[in-house]
DNA sequence: AACCAGGGGTACC
DNA sequence: GGTACCCATGGT
């Protein structure tokens, strides 16, 4: 029993080639399939402004609406956006149905700390190579749930290295044994303010303040965060003279630092 | 504070 | 088919 929306500020494609999630990966021309929540959903875009959703109206009101942000105003928070700012101004435009996702902490965590020193694709290869080994399997779908944190805290280094997650590898078992144990709670942890958050997920090891204000802004919803990677970086150096314009951004800093991140990362292709 | 980590992606030859 | 450099970094 799909589910037809018609949306606007919404580009399946935008998103998942933004960077922000690495289990999302385009099947045809018009349909995406992303794996969350131990499903997997498929979006096909109809035009006009419609897609149909392949789960239940009661699956869509209970996770998904939540997980693809659609009750934020993008018409609004975009048009708060410095209108001074050319460089900002332009990747806004082209970064067209570009939204952050509120995806789930614990994937998303591993996610950020496997991206150290990973491109994209890289990053997405690591994702399903884990959870092929050590995911729950998902009925009508040859992908795998990503896998559980106590079923990673079971297993050895010298298995998740296996899989070529290198240097990372203590990484992720040290945030699984955290989580596995209770140690660190990732649900309780969302009534935290930020600074508490990010001090809360910092101490995992492997995870500095990068890869802690990708999870604040792509699990957490914390629009503030503005995660700086050599994207940023260089926006910050080259278009900025080096002044970060974040602070000036507001309450929707993370959200302009998603639309300057893929603006960057995508080059210099004239408006 | 410079230096290192594992390995796939990519451009260029 | 080589190969040199890059990649949503963090720890030491």
């Amino acid at each position: 029993m799909p589910v037809t929306l018609t949306l606007s500020h919404f580009d399946p494609e935008q998103i998942t080639q933004s960077g922000q999630c690495f289990r999302m990966v385009g099947v045809d021309g018009s349909t995406h399939e992303l794996i969350a929540f131990g499903r997997c959903l498929r979006v096909t875009t109809l035009g006009g402004g419609r897609y149909r959703f392949t789960c239940t109206p009661a699956e869509m009101a209970a996770l998904w609406r939540a997980y693809f942000d659609l009750d934020t105003d993008y018409a609004a928070l975009l048009a708060a956006a410095p209108p001074d700012d050319a460089f900002l101004q332009q990747a806004i435009r082209r970064g067209h149905g570009l939204r952050i996702l509120r995806q789930e902490p614990w994937e998303t965590l591993c996610g950020f700390i496997l991206s150290q020193r990973k491109n994209l694709k890289a990053i997405r290869l690591s994702m399903e190579t884990l959870a092929a080994a050590y995911g729950a399997p998902i009925p009508g779908s040859a992908r795998n749930a990503f896998p559980a944190p106590a079923r990673l805290a079971a297993c050895t280094e010298a298995e998740l290295r296996a899989l070529g997650l290198g240097y990372r590898a203590p990484y992720i078992l040290d945030a699984a044994r955290r989580v596995a144990s209770g140690a660190l709670d990732l649900a309780a942890i969302a009534a935290l303010p930020d600074e508490a958050l990010l001090a809360a997920l910092m101490q995992v090891n492997g995870v500095g303040m990068k890869v802690a204000d990708c999870v604040m802004l792509f699990a957490y919803a914390r629009y503030r965060r503005a995660p700086v990677d050599v994207w940023i970086r260089r926006v910050i150096d080259q278009v900025y003279g080096g002044a970060s314009p974040f602070a000036g951004y507001g309450a929707y800093a993370g959200i302009y630092q998603q639309y300057l991140f893929v603006r960057m990362r995508d080059g210099d292709v004239s408006v």
